[in-house]
Parts: structure tokens; C-alpha cells; sequence
DNA sequence: GTTTAAACCAATGGTTTCAA
DNA sequence: ATTTAACCCAATGGTTATAA
């Protein structure tokens, strides 16, 4: 169904002279860490030592294909079939050769996936944004909070909701922080009508 | 919606002279244990310091009910949310002083309770058989494994499919014993299907 | 012996620390 | 500023060993 980039570095092809984040076990085996994210917009190729943003966003898709084989192995096994991205399928990432993917990584970016998945408009402006102002990824990252927790308004600020309601988003566990933030702004949106309420109309009545 | 006994203890009146399950804190404060379990037709009364299984599987029905509560309140809190009755249900339930609930029971008999809910009338039938021949607890327990493989079989031994096509058993873990059985029924009913395709016709010809 | 339930265990989700 | 192995932690699902 997908198409798999064959082992273990999916880089994209740079222009630096020095050795690019490519080439795996080739030459110099020294490849230790993956090259931080930058800001970039739909389909920009990140130069220099970096990586772009469809490449995380990419790493979740992988995640994905990587919980079906385990949940297919477990099947055949009959054993008890995970349903989100476990410690378990981490694992399985390595052992398959994936390095570059890992628990930390993963679960610190999954807010912006999340909108990436909802509201991919809105995500596609502030990555846009974001690079034009040129911030760097923490500042996109921290940005990405608040567009969530708006789709999750029109779910009733159910973020498990929002979550499960998306077939690819429904395998990541919700981040404790943006959980935290939908309790928030629920509490003050139901504080606000309270207030409205006592100053203006009720539930029943315009307030204008 | 549902009727609830008042406190801790919802055992029926029983006729044994010395004192019975019931009664709570009052004289003696002695109970330790909850009574044995017996094998008991529907609406029979366990006597002596016996327990029925009516009351078993009651408890089954406390416990969804705890769960319900539990996951209220993680719900007002913006916290994460069980969908199966985890530890912390049973320490809520604990600490609301249904102190005759523990985990390692409830486990035990949880694919008794499956067949409860999947197939009443085998269900019945089982419990009529074996009280008739009166066989003990145990005895009962594990002939409660078969009839459970069978319905799965009508889905194609998915026993996680089976439990979750019932709403008061999707809230249980399958137990691992019988995810075995299942998986070996499976495997079992697989290797018939290509022996007799050997033998006799494939899987479109009928092979008597 | 049977049955109950406390106690235990490895592995989990979640996070922090720290080196690169 | 960013990555990520390593670590820690409380709490989990699951089971065993014990007690009654």
C-alpha cells in the first residue's frame, strides 16, 4: 500500500559538501544522531544538516505501519493485540532497523501531528508563518498547543474524542500537556457562560 | 437505574443459626473472607456460609458500575480516562468499602461471567448440569471455558471481537487462558480445513 | 482437599537528565 | 537549541504463593 523508503536513513538528497544525514552504514559509519528539525513548509526540502517537517510528520506514518505489523504478528499468535503505539512498538522500530525512530522524539511532537491530521489549512499557515518569522522548531512546537485545543472546542473540548476520531491519530496516546489545556479552557469557557449568565441572559436568552 | 444494595455487605438472609455473612461491623467484627462459592441454579439461594453465583455475577455489575464512576470523575478532572475496569477501579471500589471485591477473584471467573452475558441459556444449562452432579466451584469454572471457544468460533475465534460485541463484557480483559484456547481452537479448525481439502475437496466442494 | 485474597513481579506509560 | 539514550518512577496488568 505505502511506499517504503528501503533501510535505515530516508533523507532527502542535500547539496552540502560535508556527508549528509544519508548513506547509512556506508563510509564512515558515524552517523550518531538525527539532524534537528527546522521549520519548513509542505514539500520544501531542508538543506544543509537538517530535516524538514514533512519528514516528522512522516516518522508517524512509519510509527503506523509499524503498529500493523506487530498487531499482524500478534494476531497469527494469538496474543493479546496492542491498539495505540506502545513501548512495544518502539521496539519493533529498532529492531527493524529504524533508529532514527524513538519514544522521546515521538511523544514531543505529537501535538503537532495531531493538527497536521485535523486542520492540515491551519497547520500548513502557521508552518508557513512560522518560517517566514523564521522561529525555530520549539517555538513552532509550543505554537501548535492552541489550534488543537480549538479543534477540540467543537468536540466539547474532549480531547480523547478529537483523538478517536481520526484513524491515524487515534494510535498516539493524548499528550498529558494538551490534555491539561483542554481542561483549561473548558473550565473558562464554562466559567464565561456562568458569568453571562448572572450579568445577561440565561442559557435561554440572547445577551445582546 | 439500577438498584443498589445499601452497603457493604448484599448477602441474602440466610437460616444458618451461627452468624452470617452479613451484618458488617456490628458484634464480632470477625468476617475475613467472603464465603465460598457454590454452584447454584438462577434465583437459588446459597445457604449456609455459602455464596451463589447470582451474586457473582453481581459483582460483575458493581464493578461496571464503579467504573462508571470512575471514569466521571476523571472526566470532570480533564484526566485520562479507563476503559476497562484497571487497578484503579478496583482500589475505588475499595476505598467506597466494597472491601468483597478484589482483583485476583474477579479475574478468576471472568469468562464464567463472559458465558453469562454471550449465552444465557448455556449458561443456565451448565449451572443446572453441574449442580445437579454436584460438582464443586472449580469444576464449574473451567467447564465454562468451552462454551465461550464455541461462540468465538462464530468469530472466527477473535475473542477480542467477541468481548467487545457486548457492552458489560467489553469493559473486561480477555483472560489469557482462554485467548489460548482460542488460538488453539483456531488453529486446531485451520489444519482440518486444509486436511480435508487433501483428502478430500477444497474449499468449494463439499467433501462427503 | 478447595477456595480466597494478599503479595509479588516484570514491563508500562510517562518524564527527566544529560551528553552530543 | 535540539536530540535521545538512559534512567527513574509510580502505577499497571498479570500471576504466584500463601492463608484460611
Amino acid at each position: 500500500n505505502m511506499v517504503w523508503m528501503d533501510d535505515v536513513d530516508d533523507d532527502d538528497e542535500g547539496e552540502e559538501d560535508d556527508d549528509q544525514n544519508g548513506g547509512g552504514g556506508g563510509g564512515g559509519n558515524e552517523r550518531q544522531r538525527e539532524h534537528p528539525f527546522i521549520v519548513t513548509e509542505p514539500g520544501e526540502v531542508a538543506r544543509g544538516k537538517k530535516n524538514g517537517l514533512d519528514y516528522l510528520f512522516y516518522l508517524y506514518e512509519q510509527c503506523r505501519e509499524f503498529l500493523i505489523q506487530v498487531q499482524k504478528i500478534a494476531k497469527e499468535r494469538g496474543e493479546k493485540c496492542p491498539t495505540k503505539v506502545t513501548n512495544q512498538v518502539f521496539r519493533y522500530a529498532k529492531a527493524a532497523g529504524a533508529n532514527y525512530i524513538n519514544k522521546p522524539k515521538m511523544r514531543h511532537y505529537v501535538h503537532c501531528y495531531a493538527l497536521h491530521c485535523l486542520d492540515e489549512a491551519a497547520s500548513i499557515a502557521l508552518r508557513r508563518s512560522f518560517k517566514e518569522r523564521r522561529e525555530n522548531v520549539g517555538a513552532w512546537r509550543q505554537a501548535c498547543y492552541n489550534p488543537v485545543v480549538v479543534v477540540a472546542a467543537a468536540y466539547g473540548w474532549d480531547i480523547d474524542a478529537v483523538f478517536n476520531s481520526h484513524p491515524r491519530l487515534s494510535i498516539w496516546y493524548v499528550p498529558t500537556k494538551l490534555r491539561q489545556l483542554c481542561h483549561v479552557e473548558r473550565s473558562n469557557a464554562a466559567a464565561a457562560a456562568a458569568s453571562s449568565s448572572v450579568t445577561g441572559g440565561g442559557p435561554d436568552h440572547l445577551s445582546f
